[in-house]
DNA sequence: GTAAGGCCCGTTTTT
DNA sequence: CGGGCCTTAC
């Protein structure tokens, strides 16, 4: 079967779509038909007789490289085993693995996701006996991740934390772990110091595309770089109107290094959009326009000018939510739309609360995306940290979180003893708690003793079952959950919230349930128990496969990027909230960066768009009046819709919400 | 030495 | 309101 991508894509997109060899920028923009020009462009060079091992797709999320992998899978039909499509720092994962043994790391290493991070830097500053509240801990983090990834030099004004940062690369190294920076740092390093190595996975992947290439880094784009530039095979799409990772990193100025770096190449601009009607289109045009550092474009459509934007001003965020729901409810009902036609985006994961109660009471099924990620919650993490240790006995981190959870009489005397051992010795934490286990004289009391010991053979006796191919390691983790009697742990913990800790519980028998699907799953020919964690340590949101449809999506502007919904609701459109306060704050010039979030969010819609503005909102404890966002104003009047607040809380709402907040009042003071 | 209860504070966005 | 950290109670 052949695909005439001639047919199939317009001019501009043909011809980023035809033109396999050589660098190429594609300047897309919102709705253009990347991802069908990418994916025909792939097709196309398959079909052309380009292996598919030698093709390496880069995207930013798991979602985007999960969705781009189906469709080429669709297009052509073949089940394409060894395409290459990955997110940045799950490549890096990927040559870490194979090549780490030459920074002389282990390969089975841990990713230390941002909260390990932290605890390690607390670690670390102990070890220099710094006390860590002298430290503003979330700022040393950004400080040094920033200094890992090149974009800020020590400097008078941050040196004093030199010796904590070489104390916290130490720490890593000595743990064998990573974080998510070295996931892109030591592949540069290990291409840039090992020829052999470069020229390796320059032989493997000769053809590469990039895709949302505006949120690259400058070490992503170094690793791009290094990988293209012999055979010159690079093909890099992005929109610099939708670049909203500049906080971490991402830098506009990528484009233009590419530009320099790769003087051939060809431009093309996709300015047709497929995705909106006229009226949300012309909205987001005038908004970006405000924008000065941008490359110029403009947008068109064929749509037609199809519905008004519409501005509601609730009176406050549990109104706004309630609007919502009702909203969505009618139209579903109204005009033959599914629950997956609709996506609700907020600007702060906080806002996502209330919305989400009011979906509960309604009865209106939804999906969060992005938030606390379900392999961040506690009780997922702890047991994760318990596979790390069985897979890392070396991570310090995460031994540091299973010793005393659930609790088993080893607290702070006993840690230190440890930590007195390991220090002297040279060894880990895990290597030294098991040596205190045998030692005759021992300085603990026997109760203490023996529990460590339990412990730690408890420990060893999984290790052994997990080695045994034999054992499934489902069953093996389910029996540990047991033995360590986590469920006993967390009704201790929550003893006033049942159903919390019933919560929790079922949370750990999903995630038993993912693990036995993942074990299960002929197509993971890797079936280690290392290679699965540092997988989900790359995860954000859960990923099931089936669930999108049905349900209402809600989720961060940041996370929206890439999809299309039918109807948005843009809630929160506030002052203080989009522009958010706390960015505009750390540098004024962010606000261009806030725009292109409100030029992203309004771009995701294809018919409909909703906006709200409330008129207060509880921060914290205290109510504020709030006002509209600045942004508003950029939009010309005439495309919006006003709906004033005229409409007051009627007496029966009105009481149902006092009866409502009595029972919670009633409830929380006995 | 360990664990339970009191007190303060509130991470923008994510791999 | 809930989680992390510190103080006090066993």
């Amino acid at each position: 079967m052949t695909i005439d991508i001639k047919k199939e894509l317009n001019d501009k997109q043909y011809l980023a779509a035809a033109q396999v060899n050589g660098p190429l920028l594609i300047i897309a923009g919102a709705g253009s038909g990347k991802t069908r020009m990418i994916t025909y462009r792939i097709a196309h060079m398959l079909e052309n007789g380009i292996h598919q091992s030698n093709i390496l797709a880069l995207t930013f999320t798991n979602k985007a490289a999960r969705e781009m992998e189906e469709r080429v899978k669709t297009l052509t039909n073949r089940k394409l085993t060894n395409l290459t499509v990955s997110t940045f720092h799950a490549f890096g994962v990927k040559i870490l693995k194979e090549s780490i043994s030459h920074l002389d790391y282990n390969d089975n290493f841990s990713i230390y996701d941002q909260t390990d991070k932290i605890s390690a830097i607390k670690e670390a500053a102990r070890e220099l006996n710094i006390s860590p509240d002298v430290l503003d801990i979330y700022e040393v983090s950004n400080l040094f991740s920033s200094i890992k990834t090149g974009r800020q030099k020590w400097s008078e004004r941050n040196n004093s934390f030199k010796p904590l940062y070489e104390e916290y690369q130490e720490y890593l190294y000595n743990h064998n772990s990573v974080d998510f920076d070295d996931l892109i740092i030591l592949p540069v390093k290990l291409l840039t110091e090992y020829p052999d190595i470069l020229n390796g996975y320059q032989l493997k992947y000769q053809y590469i595309m990039v895709d949302e290439f505006q949120d690259t880094s400058l070490a992503q784009y170094k690793m791009i770089k290094q990988l293209a530039t012999e055979n010159r095979n690079v093909c890099v799409v992005g929109d610099d109107d939708q670049s909203i990772y500049s906080w971490r990193g991402a830098n506009y100025q990528n484009i233009i290094n590419f530009e320099t770096d790769f003087p051939e190449l060809t431009e093309i601009k996709l300015e047709q959009n497929y995705r909106s009607t006229k009226n949300i289109l012309s909205a987001a045009n005038s908004l970006i326009a405000n924008n000065t550092n941008r490359k110029e474009k403009e947008l068109w459509t064929g749509i037609g000018h199809g519905k008004s934007i519409e501005l509601y001003y609730p009176e406050n965020e549990t109104r706004e939510a309630d609007f919502i729901s009702e909203m969505i409810k009618s139209f579903y009902l109204r005009n033959n739309l599914k629950y997956h036609d609709f996506g609700v985006l907020i600007r702060t994961n906080n806002l996502s609360t209330l919305i989400e109660n009011s979906f509960l009471t309604e009865n209106i099924p939804y999906k969060v995306s992005g938030g606390t990620s379900f392999f961040q919650r506690k009780e997922i993490k702890d047991i994760i940290a318990y596979l790390r240790v069985l897979d890392n006995p070396d991570d310090d981190v995460n031994f540091l979180r299973i010793l005393n959870t659930p609790r088993r009489g080893l607290g702070k005397a006993t840690l230190l003893k440890i930590r007195e051992i390991s220090k002297n010795k040279g060894c880990s934490l895990y290597a030294a708690a098991a040596e205190l286990r045998w030692t005759g004289d021992s300085p603990l009391s026997n109760k203490v003793q023996s529990s460590l010991q339990e412990f730690i053979d408890m420990i060893e006796e999984y290790k052994e079952m997990l080695q045994d191919e034999e054992i499934k390691k489902f069953k093996t983790i389910k029996d540990l959950i047991e033995t360590i009697n986590y469920w006993g742990y967390l009704i201790v913990e929550h003893q006033k919230n049942e159903k919390l800790a019933k919560w929790k519980y079922k949370n750990i028998s999903i995630f038993m349930e993912l693990f036995e699907k993942w074990e299960k799953n002929t197509d993971s020919k890797d079936k280690k128990l290392g290679t699965y964690l540092n997988r989900i340590t790359l995860l954000t949101r859960d990923d099931d496969e089936d669930s999108d449809e049905g349900q209402v999506n809600l989720m961060t502007i940041h996370a929206s990027k890439g999809l299309e919904f039918e109807y948005v609701f843009l809630a929160g459109v506030e002052n203080n909230i989009i522009p958010h306060a706390r960015s505009i704050e750390e540098n004024p010039d962010n606000i261009e960066e806030e725009r292109r979030l409100f030029y992203v969010a309004i771009t995701r819609a294809k018919q409909k768009l909703f906006m709200t503005s409330c008129k207060t909102r509880k921060i914290g404890y205290e109510i504020v009046d709030t006002g509209p966002s600045p942004f508003l104003s950029e939009i010309p009047k005439e495309l919006i819709e006003f709906h004033t607040p005229a409409e007051d809380v009627n007496d029966d709402e009105a009481m149902g919400y006092f009866a409502k907040m009595k029972n919670k009042f009633n409830s929380k003071d006995h």
